[in-house]
DNA sequence: CTGAAAGCGCTTACAG
DNA sequence: CTGAAAGCGCTTACAG
């Protein structure tokens, strides 16, 4: 009683089953047949009986169009990339679009790569999830050759494709201020290369420099960045060297920061006061748990998903979209500031 | 100077501009060109100034494979899925496929539907990542009519395909024995329905069998389980009233696991010592740092392709692989049992 | 409303 | 070694 290897069943079968031209299956079956006779039934039954399923090779090639959308992402690392590509995959499907996906894992060269082999793939449209400068070029041309571009999180200055984030302007304002009111007089912001452009650093930037607090980019060198678990020590002594105090870093350098204080012994909130970019279980988990910036990454990915829809019909150049305003999560990791005393009792700096 | 939308070069094109008929170009440019003639430079050359990149759709449509794996996920819960989708999605490319991601986010019906979706768009081999017994059927139906399916990391009972996962025989028999010796005497298992028939609980049955400890399974209903981070505190009540001191879990429980223990006023490892079953990077950020059973998950990824690949050669029925020990790492999250006496004093129990 | 026919871009026997 | 031709499974003008 074995089920033979059945090639599975094609338009033609049913035609002739249902005792119709395939032109008429096809109608019935994916055109907008105009009305139904009795034909459409025979087709609809005669489809049914067959277990038909329409070969999606064929009609994306006759179409011209694959129903597919990929990703790239520079970088797959914390729940924030993983909630915006739910997002874009369960929009994407509620379209009828599957969703290609490839993950770069922080390498700018194997980015270009992938999205190379995306592109190729007659993806519909693509997006990319905080793409870095290096791919401009090959991305831009892209995009003018016909295929929608549409980065998530982040974008590099200049790249003529739309944006999909969040609004954090606010909850910047209310954590800068926060820091403020503890007495917080220098605060840094950790990440890699990629995102000292962003318009995070400079809102940061700006909201400190409102309130008169020192505003340091601490911009990871390349081996730190790609094992920043392991060198989040040595970065957290640089930062005390610079008498920083209050710390802000997208989720993904959290656990290597939080770590990293923990291994050079000091204590958060007492030495460092730190708070994350992008929620997430642990965040609450950990005892203090850890204050954050946070947004609705999910609903990122989904406006995405129909921004790129939208770029398909037509062209839309640089514009940002930012469905939701990040919120400020105040939490136990921040606290007074130690005001320039070191915890070893003596003042740092020059 | 704008460019074109150009229609993107066809081999037909090719063929034109070196002078040779389409078979011809086909053959250099992607069949085993037996020998070649000066046509054949002429061919890559003309391929080259027209930037010429094959239709893969046509391509599968003619070859009938579509050089695309897909993978199902019923949870994306953490990092083992994370890495092993990683591992698997690299050595696809290694072999020139692309991966089709979906992910169920715990939802029994949803992942049939996306594994359904899935198998209609003509994979080559689909993936599926812990699937629920309940997809048991539509699996096998479709493995029967020639689309292999390789399982990872867990496989229902009787479900007739390949599995790809770690062996954690021997780190479970340390992890235990590690407890005994330090006074457990009861143990329990957390997890989600879909886990319970797993080998993982059945060798950890055997495991304090052997050791005369008692072993307890905490089955988390659907509620709680798809809800757990704000469940959990219940759920470590309810253990702790069956005088549980030592709990394994998978590590997307852990995080809500640690935080319920928290919440409930509870201490690690004084009240309860905790192990989970995957590593990630905030178990060893938490303080203390929390045990674990660790393999090598993109590896098991890495082989969960190959074993695709093989599949789809010959059929290979449900055999399973295991290409990597899972260790154990003994952390602080582990320590000496208070014996069934409780936080408060008294003593627990009947 | 329905059917015969052309064609999407490729690959691959089949002759030569 | 090379070319003309058939065909993968579908969709869609084009006639009727």
């Amino acid at each position: 009683m074995t089920t033979k290897p059945t090639r599975s069943a094609t338009l033609k079968d049913v035609a002739e089953r249902a005792n119709v031209s395939i032109s008429t299956a096809s109608r019935v079956l994916s055109g907008g047949a105009t009305v139904r006779s009795r034909l459409a039934e025979r087709v609809v039954e005669a489809a049914a009986e067959l277990d038909y399923r329409p070969n999606l090779t064929a009609r994306s090639l006759r179409r011209a169009q694959s129903m597919t959308f990929g990703a790239v992402f520079f970088k797959m690392d914390g729940p924030p990339a993983f909630h915006a590509l739910r997002g874009l995959e369960w929009e994407a499907r509620r379209h009828g679009y599957a969703t290609v996906t490839a993950d770069a894992d922080g390498d700018d060269d194997r980015f270009i790569e992938l999205f190379r082999r995306l592109a190729e793939r007659q993806v519909d449209v693509v997006f990319v999830y905080r793409p870095p400068a290096a791919a401009g070029e090959l991305i831009e041309q892209t995009a003018l050759e016909g295929t929608p571009v549409v980065a998530i999180s982040q974008r590099p200055r200049g790249m003529a494709i739309p944006l999909v984030t969040n609004r954090p302007t606010e909850s910047i304002d209310l954590a800068v201020q926060r820091l403020a009111s503890l007495g917080h007089e220098h605060i840094a912001y950790v990440g890699g290369a990629g995102e000292i452009g962003d318009f995070r650093t400079s809102m940061l930037e700006e909201s400190t420099n409102r309130l008169g607090i020192r505003f340091l980019v601490e911009e990871l060198p390349d081996e730190e960045d790609r094992d920043f678990f392991r060198q989040a020590p040595r970065v957290v002594e640089r930062l005390e060297e610079q008498r920083v105090t209050g710390i802000f870093a997208r989720y993904p350098y959290i656990a290597g920061l939080v770590n990293g204080i923990h291994v050079v012994g000091g204590r958060i909130p007492r030495d460092f006061s730190v708070i994350s970019f992008g929620d997430g279980e642990w965040l609450q988990t950990h005892r203090p748990q850890i204050a954050t910036l946070s947004a609705d990454a999910r609903l990122i990915g989904e406006v995405a998903a129909r921004v790129g829809l939208e770029a398909l019909a037509g062209s839309m150049l640089g514009r940002t979209y930012q469905p939701t305003d990040a919120i400020w999560v105040d939490r136990d990791s921040v606290g007074p500031s130690r005001n320039g005393r070191s915890r070893f009792g003596r003042l740092l700096g020059g």
